[in-house]
DNA sequence: CCAGTACATCAAGTGGACTTGAGGTCAAGG
DNA sequence: CCTTGACCTCAAGTCCACTTGATGTACTGG
């Protein structure tokens, strides 16, 4: 249906499962970005589907879109990030990537010891640490992670 | 200082990592309990300090506050959770912790083949594949799991 | 006794990530 | 030509997890 392989926003939607509100939205934050046709309607190259991903993915780590647009604006100031561009991202996101994985990991282990244990024995249960790392990690699902490394 | 082994809403952020001013909130979610002082400040048990600190790795499990309190209310109206309560939460939560971790870790073997490949190769890159389970998860961090099994 | 600090309530504000609604436009099919 | 559906903008609303501010009360040290 579009002949130039430029999608409309439906499409994206559909493709990509964001909802098109939300798309828009990620315009606004220069996360994503469309050119218009003659009655002003978006069309986006194939690309942003790879883009919308790795967005996608990045608030899985638990970055914000803030920080997710601050490393895209600082990696990649085209719409399709390059090779090299990816790799870097890819590498400076990884860290955080490992660090959330283990956080998840301690409090799994903590539960499996907790089942055995009933956590009643509480003294070497890192759960009830309130200072370790996870207190450490702030206020909720909102901040998972600490702003980017500068 | 508290001579009922009582601890007062300072002393309990302080020890939690946690605002006083986020306790109160807690309290007004039923997370946790207090009893009163005749002078009508809180006091609470130290019990208190291991629920937080449920609280907050289910957080980190990607839990809202209000799946937690159902799960509290549901599982242990009390103010400690006894051992089988805290058993059954742990399990419940539990397949929800690992599937969060395998789902991180999809995402980052995705950055370890991208960082490798450059991610050019797209066709087979399940970062790029829109419809797997990634996109099913929600619509960003605000809801990382779908509600818990009834 | 008096100052200072910690705590109380309650209403309102904040930030993130969107969604919803009102009101209008554009392009295709019958 | 006219309807329908997808799209547009812009302002406002929503939900979550808290925080902040105003105003008042209680306990503690000097």
């Amino acid at each position: 249906m579009n002949r130039d392989d430029l999608l409309a926003i439906g499409e994206v939607a559909a493709r990509s499962g964001v909802a098109s509100s939300a798309l828009r939205y990620y315009e606004t934050l220069g996360l994503i970005t469309s050119t218009r046709t003659s009655g002003d309607r978006r069309r986006y190259r194939r690309s942003v589907l790879r883009r919308i991903a790795v967005i996608r993915a990045a608030q899985q780590v638990g970055l914000s879109l803030g920080d997710i647009a601050i490393a895209f604006v600082d990696l990649a100031p085209h719409a399709a990030p390059t090779k090299r561009d990816w790799r870097r991202m890819a590498a400076r996101w990884k860290p955080l990537l490992e660090r959330r994985i283990q956080d998840l990991q301690r409090v799994r282990d903590n539960l499996d010891n907790c089942i055995g244990c009933g956590c009643l024995s509480m003294q070497q249960c890192t759960l009830y640490n309130p200072h370790d790392k996870l207190a450490a990690i702030g206020p909720g699902p909102r901040r998972l992670f600490p702003p980017l490394p500068r």
